[in-house]
DNA sequence: CGTATAGTTGATTAGTATCAACGCTAGTGG
DNA sequence: CCACTAGCGTTGATACTAATCAACTATACG
């Protein structure tokens, strides 16, 4: 897995936010578009304001790694990240990927849980841990809204666990697409050419498959006329309904 | 899966309370043993002990079932409960077994995204919902504690991930076996002799294996002098250092 | 004591992994 | 501008782990 290695934030904000930054996140005082910031009031989103700190990433950036000292919250502005653990011996398991709005960096005795790593370019706004605990204790709805966050978390993993324990590599790839789709259209996108910015290796990982398993499954739907696959990092529900059924195991 | 049904919780109180109920749990004034209120003064502890009600239940009974609609969250007193999810199919998963001092019954939208079943005759104690959202106004450190239960809850769920995608049988059974051993030393029991309260085709669901793997896997490790298994629901650890070794896939 | 349930063991199958080769695409440098 | 190369994705042949089907044993229960 060609990863570039972890670099410094502050030197990688430098190098790469000029090409990168959006129109929302140019000028620092918007930052509703993070997520655990949504319900907040205008003054509340002011002081957070205060202590936020962003930066565009490339592609395959390893933003910590698993067991690394937990310094910083992260919240994506735009892009995918996703989260890894692996074992000793290489053997990688995709805990999620997460886009635009979601956070990340969660951390149990200081260290981190798990690998973060950008699949494509990506903005990321972070906050340190210790300024966010301050900000908890000020203003109440933004403990009750990082809970909620983190119940929704928990039951996106037990839904996972069904899936990896379960499923079929048809079934996985279904809900797999599905979810996708649905991601989309609740961004206001069409749910039916889904975008895949994650390669193969990083579907397999995320599904407990192989590659090749992944790589097979798709000719297979597509041979089914379920899917499309138009170009690459595409692909066409034609048989949603078809799909749903896979997904669902009936 | 020969399960009883859902009962209503107020006649199963008053049916099976009596020759359950534990000394910490016969009077209603101390509730400390509740995982949520651990750190909370006495004043507060006397504010949840008027908002709980508690019962107990015998092995195998159901709770609550995925998608009811919610209304309590629970907390076990005694007892071990397993939360799952089924497929159509019946194909099921095990999210999770807990144990004394543990909460369940988080939900989204309203309804219970998982169901709860005992495993062993069980104390539990519950909230509802409302008054629980109640109490965590009043008192900030409750939220804050729910909080960090969920992300310990989330930690365990990715950890949960990585075994059921990439480990094989044996290191699944080796990490499992291990768990409950550290939970056992954590409430101050010696960490050997792991006391299994679940049935084989429990242990396979929670592994994303069949009855005949586990069994065979339990063989396996046996004839190996890795485990011993003594008493049916007992096994012992013999070497403890092969087993850690399965487990983290080296 | 007989029956039902849980657990073990064996034989066979099936699904996915592994190993290997090949094609496609994109980026590089001549 | 085009050949070359590297990496990703696909496809094929084979191996292997765990599932399935089936029989048998042990344990708990009435």
């Amino acid at each position: 897995m060609g990863t570039a290695p972890t670099l410094d934030f502050e030197s990688l904000r430098r190098e790469h936010t000029a090409d990168l930054r959006s129109p929302t996140c140019r000028n620092c005082d918007i930052v509703r578009e993070i997520a655990f910031c949504a319900d907040l009031t205008h003054e509340e989103i002011k002081r957070l304001t205060t202590v936020r700190c962003h930066a565009s990433l490339p592609a395959n950036f390893t933003v910590f790694r698993e067991g690394d000292e937990v310094d910083h919250v992260y919240s994506i502005s735009a892009g995918t990240v996703k989260l890894y653990k692996l074992l000793p011996d290489g053997r990688r398991q995709i805990i999620g990927f997460l886009f635009s709005g979601e956070l990340f960096g969660l951390a149990v005795e200081g260290a981190y849980v798990y690998t973060a790593e950008t699949v494509t370019a990506t903005q990321l706004c972070r906050f340190t841990h210790r300024k966010l605990d301050t900000l908890r204790d000020e203003i109440p709805r933004l403990e009750r809204r990082m809970f909620s966050m983190a119940v929704k978390d928990l039951v996106a993993a037990q839904e996972q666990m069904l899936l990896l324990g379960r499923k079929t590599a048809r079934e996985k790839l279904a809900t797999f697409l599905l979810r996708l789709s649905r991601r989309q259209e609740q961004v206001g996108l069409p749910s039916s050419p889904v975008a895949l910015p994650m390669s193969r290796a990083d579907i397999a990982d995320y599904l407990g498959l192989t590659i090749e398993t992944v790589s097979r499954t798709f000719t297979q739907l597509k041979r089914d006329a379920t899917i499309g696959l138009p170009a690459s990092g595409h692909v066409l529900l034609q048989d949603e309904a078809a799909l749903r059924e896979l997904a669902e195991g009936t």
